[in-house]
DNA sequence: TATATATATGAACATATACTCATATATAAC
DNA sequence: GTTATATATGAGTATATGTTCATATATATA
Protein backbone atom coordinates (compact mmCIF):
# COMPACT_ATOMS: atom_id res chain seq x y z
CA UNK A 1 0.00 0.00 0.00
CA UNK A 2 1.31 3.61 -1.10
CA UNK A 3 2.08 6.11 1.78
CA UNK A 4 -0.81 8.47 -0.67
CA UNK A 5 -3.36 5.66 -0.15
CA UNK A 6 -2.09 4.95 3.81
CA UNK A 7 -2.58 8.26 4.52
CA UNK A 8 -6.15 8.75 3.24
CA UNK A 9 -7.19 5.68 5.65
CA UNK A 10 -4.62 6.50 8.93
CA UNK A 11 -5.27 9.77 10.73
CA UNK A 12 -2.01 11.60 11.64
CA UNK A 13 -1.07 11.93 15.72
CA UNK A 14 -2.00 15.49 15.87
CA UNK A 15 -5.51 15.08 13.89
CA UNK A 16 -5.69 12.02 16.22
CA UNK A 17 -5.14 13.85 19.23
CA UNK A 18 -7.34 16.99 18.67
CA UNK A 19 -10.33 14.49 17.58
CA UNK A 20 -10.08 12.67 20.92
CA UNK A 21 -9.69 15.51 23.14
CA UNK A 22 -12.63 17.10 21.15
CA UNK A 23 -15.02 13.74 22.25
CA UNK A 24 -13.85 13.59 25.42
CA UNK A 25 -14.80 16.93 26.59
CA UNK A 26 -18.41 15.88 25.02
CA UNK A 27 -18.46 12.39 26.92
CA UNK A 28 -18.97 13.35 30.72
CA UNK A 29 -22.69 14.07 31.59
CA UNK A 30 -21.39 17.33 33.77
CA UNK A 31 -19.63 18.48 30.69
CA UNK A 32 -22.45 18.16 28.59
CA UNK A 33 -25.07 19.89 30.68
CA UNK A 34 -22.76 22.83 31.33
CA UNK A 35 -22.32 23.13 27.45
CA UNK A 36 -25.89 22.16 27.00
CA UNK A 37 -26.91 25.06 29.58
CA UNK A 38 -24.41 27.63 27.94
CA UNK A 39 -25.42 27.30 24.18
CA UNK A 40 -27.95 29.57 23.87
CA UNK A 41 -27.42 32.26 26.63
CA UNK A 42 -24.33 33.00 29.44
CA UNK A 43 -24.24 32.30 32.57
CA UNK A 44 -22.43 32.68 36.21
CA UNK A 45 -20.44 30.08 37.70
CA UNK A 46 -22.50 29.92 41.22
CA UNK A 47 -25.92 30.19 38.25
CA UNK A 48 -24.36 26.91 36.76
CA UNK A 49 -23.69 25.38 39.90
CA UNK A 50 -27.34 26.34 41.79
CA UNK A 51 -29.16 25.74 38.17
CA UNK A 52 -27.34 21.90 37.67
CA UNK A 53 -26.82 21.23 41.40
CA UNK A 54 -23.55 20.92 41.19
CA UNK A 55 -20.18 21.82 43.14
CA UNK A 56 -19.10 25.44 42.36
CA UNK A 57 -15.85 23.84 42.69
CA UNK A 58 -16.82 20.83 40.46
CA UNK A 59 -18.23 23.40 37.63
CA UNK A 60 -15.13 25.72 37.94
CA UNK A 61 -12.75 22.52 37.16
CA UNK A 62 -14.72 21.68 34.09
CA UNK A 63 -14.99 24.76 33.37
CA UNK A 64 -11.26 24.88 32.71
CA UNK A 65 -11.26 22.34 30.95
CA UNK A 66 -13.74 23.42 28.47
CA UNK A 67 -11.94 26.49 28.27
CA UNK A 68 -8.58 25.34 27.39
CA UNK A 69 -10.26 23.45 24.53
CA UNK A 70 -11.87 26.62 23.52
CA UNK A 71 -14.95 25.58 24.07
CA UNK A 72 -16.41 27.82 26.50
CA UNK A 73 -15.14 31.84 26.95
CA UNK A 74 -15.98 34.35 29.46
CA UNK A 75 -16.56 38.14 30.45
CA UNK A 76 -16.32 39.14 33.67
CA UNK A 77 -18.33 41.71 35.26
CA UNK A 78 -17.21 42.74 38.82
CA UNK A 79 -16.49 39.34 40.78
CA UNK A 80 -18.59 37.78 38.30
CA UNK A 81 -17.65 35.42 35.65
CA UNK A 82 -20.16 35.27 32.93
CA UNK A 83 -18.97 31.86 30.46
CA UNK A 84 -20.86 31.35 27.06
CA UNK A 85 -20.15 28.31 24.62
CA UNK A 86 -17.26 29.67 22.23
CA UNK A 87 -17.26 26.89 19.49
CA UNK A 88 -20.98 27.01 17.36
CA UNK A 89 -19.59 23.77 15.31
CA UNK A 90 -18.60 21.29 18.51
CA UNK A 91 -22.26 22.50 20.04
CA UNK A 92 -23.47 21.77 16.37
CA UNK A 93 -22.16 18.16 16.90
CA UNK A 94 -23.41 17.85 20.43
CA UNK A 95 -27.28 18.69 19.34
CA UNK A 96 -26.86 16.23 16.47
CA UNK A 97 -25.83 13.67 18.87
CA UNK A 98 -28.89 14.64 21.63
CA UNK A 99 -31.00 14.33 18.66
CA UNK A 100 -30.04 11.28 17.74
CA UNK A 101 -29.99 9.76 21.11
CA UNK A 102 -33.62 10.95 21.47
CA UNK A 103 -34.32 9.54 18.00
CA UNK B 1 -38.91 28.47 35.79
CA UNK B 2 -41.99 26.15 34.42
CA UNK B 3 -41.23 22.48 33.91
CA UNK B 4 -41.96 22.86 30.09
CA UNK B 5 -38.96 26.01 30.48
CA UNK B 6 -36.81 23.73 32.15
CA UNK B 7 -37.32 20.62 30.35
CA UNK B 8 -36.29 22.85 27.28
CA UNK B 9 -33.12 23.25 28.52
CA UNK B 10 -32.19 20.16 30.95
CA UNK B 11 -31.58 16.76 29.39
CA UNK B 12 -32.81 13.71 30.75
CA UNK B 13 -30.73 11.33 32.49
CA UNK B 14 -31.44 8.70 29.59
CA UNK B 15 -30.23 10.73 26.77
CA UNK B 16 -27.49 12.23 28.89
CA UNK B 17 -26.30 8.65 29.34
CA UNK B 18 -26.46 7.97 25.81
CA UNK B 19 -25.07 11.18 24.59
CA UNK B 20 -22.05 10.40 27.05
CA UNK B 21 -21.73 7.13 26.20
CA UNK B 22 -21.75 8.26 22.38
CA UNK B 23 -19.22 10.31 22.67
CA UNK B 24 -16.76 8.34 25.13
CA UNK B 25 -16.71 6.02 21.97
CA UNK B 26 -15.33 8.55 20.02
CA UNK B 27 -12.97 9.71 22.65
CA UNK B 28 -9.98 7.05 22.76
CA UNK B 29 -7.60 7.54 19.95
CA UNK B 30 -7.56 4.01 19.79
CA UNK B 31 -11.47 3.28 18.94
CA UNK B 32 -11.20 6.64 16.42
CA UNK B 33 -8.28 4.89 14.16
CA UNK B 34 -10.68 1.22 14.31
CA UNK B 35 -13.67 3.32 13.24
CA UNK B 36 -12.27 5.20 10.57
CA UNK B 37 -10.85 1.99 9.29
CA UNK B 38 -13.99 0.48 9.19
CA UNK B 39 -16.21 3.31 7.88
CA UNK B 40 -15.48 2.36 4.44
CA UNK B 41 -14.39 -1.16 4.07
CA UNK B 42 -14.85 -4.54 6.55
CA UNK B 43 -12.04 -5.83 8.37
CA UNK B 44 -11.25 -8.48 10.49
CA UNK B 45 -10.13 -8.58 13.80
CA UNK B 46 -6.48 -9.26 13.49
CA UNK B 47 -6.25 -6.97 9.97
CA UNK B 48 -6.92 -4.16 11.97
CA UNK B 49 -4.68 -5.36 14.17
CA UNK B 50 -1.64 -5.98 12.02
CA UNK B 51 -2.51 -2.32 10.23
CA UNK B 52 -2.99 -0.28 13.16
CA UNK B 53 -0.30 -2.07 14.81
CA UNK B 54 -2.10 -3.37 18.22
CA UNK B 55 -2.42 -6.17 20.36
CA UNK B 56 -5.23 -8.34 19.15
CA UNK B 57 -6.64 -8.37 22.53
CA UNK B 58 -7.12 -4.76 22.57
CA UNK B 59 -8.72 -4.95 19.38
CA UNK B 60 -10.74 -7.35 20.46
CA UNK B 61 -11.89 -5.52 23.39
CA UNK B 62 -12.18 -2.26 21.95
CA UNK B 63 -14.55 -3.73 19.03
CA UNK B 64 -16.74 -5.48 22.00
CA UNK B 65 -17.34 -1.84 22.84
CA UNK B 66 -17.77 -0.73 19.76
CA UNK B 67 -20.38 -3.70 19.01
CA UNK B 68 -22.60 -3.26 22.67
CA UNK B 69 -22.94 0.25 21.53
CA UNK B 70 -23.56 -0.75 18.00
CA UNK B 71 -21.62 1.02 16.30
CA UNK B 72 -20.05 -1.72 14.56
CA UNK B 73 -21.69 -5.04 13.60
CA UNK B 74 -19.68 -8.33 11.98
CA UNK B 75 -19.94 -11.11 10.15
CA UNK B 76 -18.64 -14.55 10.74
CA UNK B 77 -16.25 -16.44 6.94
CA UNK B 78 -15.53 -19.40 8.84
CA UNK B 79 -13.54 -18.33 11.98
CA UNK B 80 -12.78 -15.00 10.64
CA UNK B 81 -15.00 -12.32 11.61
CA UNK B 82 -15.22 -9.28 9.51
CA UNK B 83 -16.44 -6.00 11.14
CA UNK B 84 -17.78 -2.88 9.92
CA UNK B 85 -19.23 0.11 10.57
CA UNK B 86 -23.05 0.19 11.89
CA UNK B 87 -23.79 3.58 12.50
CA UNK B 88 -23.64 5.97 9.81
CA UNK B 89 -24.68 9.18 11.58
CA UNK B 90 -21.98 8.35 14.48
CA UNK B 91 -19.65 7.91 11.86
CA UNK B 92 -20.46 11.17 10.31
CA UNK B 93 -20.17 12.86 13.64
CA UNK B 94 -16.43 11.42 12.98
CA UNK B 95 -15.72 12.89 9.86
CA UNK B 96 -17.07 15.84 11.24
CA UNK B 97 -14.85 16.41 14.03
CA UNK B 98 -11.91 15.14 12.04
CA UNK B 99 -12.50 17.98 9.34
CA UNK B 100 -12.68 20.27 12.07
CA UNK B 101 -9.75 19.55 13.52
CA UNK B 102 -7.80 19.51 10.17
CA UNK B 103 -9.76 23.35 9.58
C1' DT C 1 -10.38 -37.57 17.06
C1' DA C 2 -6.37 -34.12 16.98
C1' DT C 3 -4.43 -29.87 15.33
C1' DA C 4 -4.36 -25.21 13.58
C1' DT C 5 -6.24 -20.65 13.14
C1' DA C 6 -9.07 -16.72 14.51
C1' DT C 7 -11.23 -14.44 18.02
C1' DA C 8 -13.07 -13.67 22.81
C1' DT C 9 -12.55 -13.33 27.62
C1' DG C 10 -11.09 -12.47 32.48
C1' DA C 11 -7.66 -10.95 35.69
C1' DA C 12 -4.18 -7.81 36.84
C1' DC C 13 -2.15 -3.47 36.48
C1' DA C 14 -1.05 1.33 35.49
C1' DT C 15 -2.95 5.56 34.32
C1' DA C 16 -6.69 8.90 33.73
C1' DT C 17 -10.66 11.06 35.43
C1' DA C 18 -14.09 13.59 38.24
C1' DC C 19 -15.22 14.83 42.50
C1' DT C 20 -14.79 17.06 47.31
C1' DC C 21 -12.50 19.75 50.66
C1' DA C 22 -9.81 23.42 52.12
C1' DT C 23 -7.81 27.40 50.76
C1' DA C 24 -6.08 31.02 47.61
C1' DT C 25 -7.07 34.83 44.55
C1' DA C 26 -9.61 38.72 42.64
C1' DT C 27 -12.82 42.40 42.71
C1' DA C 28 -15.98 45.51 45.06
C1' DA C 29 -17.83 48.11 48.87
C1' DC C 30 -17.05 50.09 53.06
C1' DG D 1 -6.84 49.12 55.19
C1' DT D 2 -11.14 45.31 56.29
C1' DT D 3 -14.89 42.56 54.85
C1' DA D 4 -17.87 40.19 51.65
C1' DT D 5 -18.68 37.83 47.40
C1' DA D 6 -17.38 35.13 43.33
C1' DT D 7 -14.30 32.15 41.35
C1' DA D 8 -9.93 29.41 40.90
C1' DT D 9 -6.72 26.12 42.46
C1' DG D 10 -4.17 22.11 44.54
C1' DA D 11 -4.25 17.95 47.19
C1' DG D 12 -6.39 13.82 48.16
C1' DT D 13 -9.38 10.06 46.89
C1' DA D 14 -12.39 6.81 44.67
C1' DT D 15 -13.65 5.11 40.39
C1' DA D 16 -13.16 4.41 35.36
C1' DT D 17 -10.40 3.20 31.57
C1' DG D 18 -7.14 0.89 28.31
C1' DT D 19 -3.73 -2.30 27.93
C1' DT D 20 -1.28 -6.83 28.33
C1' DC D 21 -0.99 -11.61 29.46
C1' DA D 22 -2.70 -16.06 29.71
C1' DT D 23 -6.23 -18.83 28.43
C1' DA D 24 -10.83 -20.16 26.66
C1' DT D 25 -13.91 -20.78 22.77
C1' DA D 26 -15.26 -21.59 18.00
C1' DT D 27 -14.62 -23.20 13.43
C1' DA D 28 -12.16 -25.75 9.85
C1' DT D 29 -9.32 -29.43 8.24
C1' DA D 30 -6.66 -33.68 8.40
Amino acid sequence: MSIEKRTQHELDDETLFVVSQTFKALSDPTRIRILNMLCCEEHSVNDIAEKLDLNQSAVSHQLRFLKNLRLVKFRREGTTLYYSSDDDHIINLLHQAIDHAKH
